[in-house]
RNA sequence: GGGCGGUUAGCUCAGCUGGUCAGAGCGCCUCCCUUACAAGGAGGAGGUCAUAGGUUCGAGUCCUAUACCGCCCA
């Protein structure tokens, strides 16, 4: 593998084959961790479950997202020495894989009643096994270090017995209950679904103004049919009230107003008569009726409607269910029974018309609920279903957050959280679907007990009758995705291993958005169910989004560009993971900018350009010794170079234990690109091109600057820097592989500051140096004279003679460093503390210039200097601490030997 | 209606507990295919950190309003 390294970086070449080769060797797995000892089954260990995507179809930004973090945080704690278990694993995902199941089979021509649950489940079995082998796949393209010897599905044998178990034991609690309550109802997949599942969708209605006429003694009610036109004839009094729903007319109970409003307060205990199904409906008042909506009256329909539903069970109305499972209108709907809902609704406004029921129409933009999965217009509908009881539960996880057991990162989050947690609302985990765990519940034929156990019962309990019958519904997937963290480790077999060893896990990552989907409900059941909180951090990010910060959606035109598969095969899996974790900071959303991808790349190829320098160099060579060594001589450039990657590590450790990882990953950007490529590796041509010169030293420090600087990187793009890291000589590496090296480590013996500070002296000069060739036009390659003047500094500078004279294109032979000299008149001049460079380039240097530059740059210094000293004058002087104070000191003790500088060059230039 | 987030260079974004923080990449201008890299190198221009107040010796950084954009909940 030392053959060299390819002349460009190809993340093709290497990113499969590596993946493959980790794989294939066990590092993803803990029991080769500890096999190699990298990690102890007494010491410290670390476990994420991995969020299981859905088989319902293929990965998008968002998991890539999931995949970049979670596997950065796994790849920096496995390489901390911790026992680390990345857990992967897949989502039966009820509802949507049956609706992309039941797409499939219309496309035959076939409903899933045509082929029975039997056959139908089959199919969705199909869809599965193409589905989980083709995310997999993508999922290892992602680069994720995770064990796949540990794969979960949520429908896999012990996950269902794992379901079951919670069902039993929630209902045995009396925490699982059935009822008839207003749910949210979809028409399209005939389901019940969660209060979550169901997004608002803002859209420009009516407000349709209608009438009811009240029975009295004049009229008693109608005499002619409806939709005759004479229907309400004779009727003397009417209640008006605005309704966005005519159709759900047909199921009203009553009519409501608010109290004592003076515009009905007379009317109310009469009774109004509803049109087309002649019922007698009371008025009522209710404190939940606003007297400034509309004509202060609503109508009440508690089968159809949440809030109508409240002031029927106040009131004790009857709830009349007027729809079917799929949303047309029952045998209730009297006259318009067999038709759809909206077609209903234009009929019912065209007969309350005819029948002078209708007052008035106005546009009105209002909230309509849809649903998650197929958008379909949800109907509020009352229907038997099972239900979590979540307010005990709710507590459990709002203590477990309040006393710190679990923390929420972003902190804001937490926020959120207990406002949700508060404001919980039972838990409807019923599906009428047949994609999922069935509801472990039996009904005795004979006398009715129901009963849920461990077992299927072959009897019933109570008469002992063997006429069960099992529920038809199945259970809300999040029901078993809650169970995740645990579950997949073996609960409820609580002596399991893995259960044992890394129960309760340490982090559960996600996007925000699913903090109350899955987040919530993974902490109420855990707690209920093992007594821990099961994990100690929730790290949310944030959502992807395009440039232009627009949601991704599959109808965007160029939606190819925003496919992970696609930027992996544009710029590789390593610039991908490097711009999603360092476009943003935590918890923000990101624009995701194909110029950052392109940038990235850009990195990943620097690096292996670097690579590529410091192998062809070390080939020639023997290698030294490890760093830091007596036995080694360096020089300032090496001691600088050490300083600052061992500050590097600190500040990298610091960041990643406050989860800033955004920012450690352009720190180590920084570092590699601008101090270890542009300056240590320059520099180090010096000695190296240098026949005569010591080539040990230099070599020993490219590489092990290279290497700790790619175990720093290595959870950032690990394919690039393991590609590299195997190309290294043994002698500059510990270990088989990158993926199972040592984290670094601050040598603070290797901070060294004077060394940072004189060179800092020589950079600043190089780069003043190079700006005044470059504003004079001199020629890039050709050497110049220079003269150094520096009282403090002409030691160091003499000893980095070569380092100058290489990267500011100085002349060797006219090169001159002294304590102090006499000002060639002709001359450009750079000022760097007490040091004066002056450049005598006596044919192009403009005097005039020169003198407008420096009196310029004069100007400016004297300008801060006021600044400072008015500062140190002020109280600034006392309140500020000791060490701002002192800072502020030394800096206008430097700005004064600038200016004197400066003053004594202008005036030499008289 | 309640709550949260954002508003920093032409564009996409960093700036942790207030004191060299005014930054990066891309774009732009000048020069350079120099034996790691043109997916590059050297130099340069460009921002009164949304607005108005306030706290402080000192504020993109804290507080209060306002505007605009976005999200969540009802």
């Amino acid at each position: 593998m030392t053959e060299g390294l390819a002349r460009v970086y190809d993340p093709e070449e290497h990113e499969e084959r590596l993946y493959a080769w980790w794989e294939e060797r066990g590092y993803f797995r803990p029991e080769k961790q500890v096999e190699m000892g990298l990690a102890s089954k007494e010491g410290p260990h670390w476990c994420i479950t991995m969020p299981p995507p859905n088989v319902t179809g293929a990965l998008h930004l968002g998991h890539a997202m999931v995949a970049a973090v979670e596997d950065l945080m796994t790849r920096y704690h496995r390489m901390r020495g911790e026992e680390t278990l990345y857990l992967p694993g897949m989502d039966h995902a009820g509802i949507a894989t049956q609706n992309v199941v039941e797409r499939e089979l219309a496309k035959e021509g076939l409903t899933r009643h045509d082929l029975g649950r039997v056959k139908f489940v089959e199919r969705a079995w199909e869809w599965t096994r193409v589905y989980h082998d083709r995310i997999a796949d993508q999922t290892r393209r992602l680069g994720v270090s995770c064990d796949w010897t540990r794969e979960r599905f949520t429908l896999d044998e012990d996950l269902s017995h794992a379901v079951r178990t919670a069902f039993v034991r929630l209902y045995q609690k009396g925490l699982i209950y059935q009822g008839s309550y207003l749910v949210h109802w979809c028409p399209r997949c005939e389901s019940a679904i969660s209060d979550l599942e169901v997004v608002p969708q803002e859209r420009e209605g009516s407000l349709w103004i209608i009438r009811y006429p009240v029975a009295n003694e004049e009229w008693e009610g109608p005499r002619h049919d409806w939709s005759s036109g004479r229907w309400a004839e004779g009727a003397s009094q009417f209640i008006e009230m605005a309704t966005t729903r005519p159709e759900t007319i047909l199921g009203d109970t009553a009519v409501a107003t608010s109290a004592d409003d003076p515009r009905w307060r007379a009317l109310v205990g009469e009774i109004a008569v509803l049109p087309a199904v002649e019922r007698r409906i009371p008025i009522i008042s209710d404190a939940a009726v606003d007297a400034t909506f509309g004509t202060g009256a609503v109508k009440v329909t508690p089968a159809h409607d949440p809030t109508d539903n409240e002031i029927g069970i106040r009131h004790d109305l009857p709830a009349i269910d007027v729809m079917t499972d799929t949303a047309g209108m029952n045998e209730k709907a009297g006259p318009y029974a067999g038709q759809g809902r909206y077609e209903c609704r234009r009929n019912i406004v065209r007969d309350l018309e005819k029948e002078g029921l209708l007052v008035d129409i106005e546009p009105y933009t209002h909230a309509v609920g849809t649903c998650e999965r197929c958008h379909t217009d949800i109907e509020p509908r009352v229907s038997t279903q099972w239900f979590v009881r979540t307010k005990p539960l709710a507590e459990a996880a709002m203590r477990a957050v309040r006393e710190g057991e679990t923390v929420i990162i972003p902190e804001r989050e937490e926020e959120r959280f207990f406002h949700w947690m508060e404001n919980i609302r039972d838990w409807c985990i019923s599906r009428q679907l047949w994609w999922g765990h069935r509801i472990p519940v039996w009904t005795c034929g004979e006398c009715g007990e129901t009963a849920s156990e461990l077992v299927d019962p072959a009897a019933c309990p109570q008469c002992g009758s063997e006429e069960l019958e099992q529920e038809e519904d199945v259970l809300d997937t999040w029901f078993s995705s809650g169970l995740w963290p645990f579950s997949t480790l073996g609960w409820p077999d609580t002596e399991a291993a893995d259960y044992q060893r890394f129960y309760p896990t340490d982090m559960r990552e996600t996007a925000y958005d699913i903090l109350f989907f899955w987040v919530a409900r993974e902490m109420m059941l855990g707690i209920e169910m093992t007594g821990q909180s099961p994990y100690s951090t929730v790290y949310l990010h944030g959502l992807v989004r395009n440039e232009s910060g627009e949601k991704i959606s599959k109808s965007m035109e160029n939606i190819d560009e925003y496919d992970p598969l696609n930027i992996i095969g544009t710029y590789g899996t390593d610039a991908m993971r490097y711009t999603l974790m360092t476009s943003s900071t935590p918890g923000l959303d990101m624009n995701l900018d194909p110029r950052r991808l392109e940038g990235a790349r850009n990195f990943s190829n620097k690096i292996w350009q670097a690579a590529r320098f410091v192998l062809m160099n070390a080939a020639a060579e023997e290698i030294r010794p490890e760093i830091p060594s007596s036995s080694l001589a360096l020089e300032l450039a090496d001691r600088w170079i050490l300083s600052r990657l061992n500050r590097l590590t600190a500040k990298v450790e610091r960041l990643f234990e406050s989860h800033q990882y955004g920012e450690a990953g352009r720190q180590i950007n920084d570092f590699l690109w601008s101090e270890y490529c542009d300056w240590y590796l320059e520099s180090s041509k010096v000695r190296l091109y240098d026949e005569a010169a010591d080539h040990g030293v230099p070599i020993a420090v490219l590489l092990h600057v290279l290497e700790t600087s790619l175990r720093l990187l290595h959870p950032f793009m690990p394919f690039v820097t393991e590609a590299i890291w195997q190309g290294l000589p043994d002698e500059a590496k510990e270990g088989e592989a990158l993926i199972v090296a040592r984290w670094p480590q601050l040598n603070a013996e290797l901070v060294d500051r004077e060394a940072e500070q004189e060179m800092a002296l020589v950079m600043e000069l190089i780069r003043g140096i190079r700006n005044r060739r470059a504003e004079y036009g001199v020629t890039p390659g050709q050497r110049i004279p220079a003269m150094m003047a520096s009282p403090d500094g002409h030691e160091v500078l003499a000893e980095q003679r070569e380092m100058l004279c290489s990267l500011a294109k100085l002349d060797p032979d006219r090169l001159i460093i002294e304590e102090s000299m006499e000002a060639p008149e002709q001359a450009a001049t750079i000022v760097a503390g007490k040091t004066t460079c002056y450049l005598p380039l006596s044919e192009i240097v403009d005097l005039e210039e020169e003198r407008a530059r420096l009196a310029e740059a004069l100007a400016d210094v004297e300008k801060r200097i006021v600044h400072s000293k008015g500062l140190l004058a002020g109280p600034f002087a006392e309140r500020a601490p000791n060490h701002v104070v002192q800072r502020e000191r030394d800096k206008l003790k430097d700005l004064e030997t600038e200016r004197e500088e400066l003053a004594r060059r202008l005036e030499t230039m008289r």
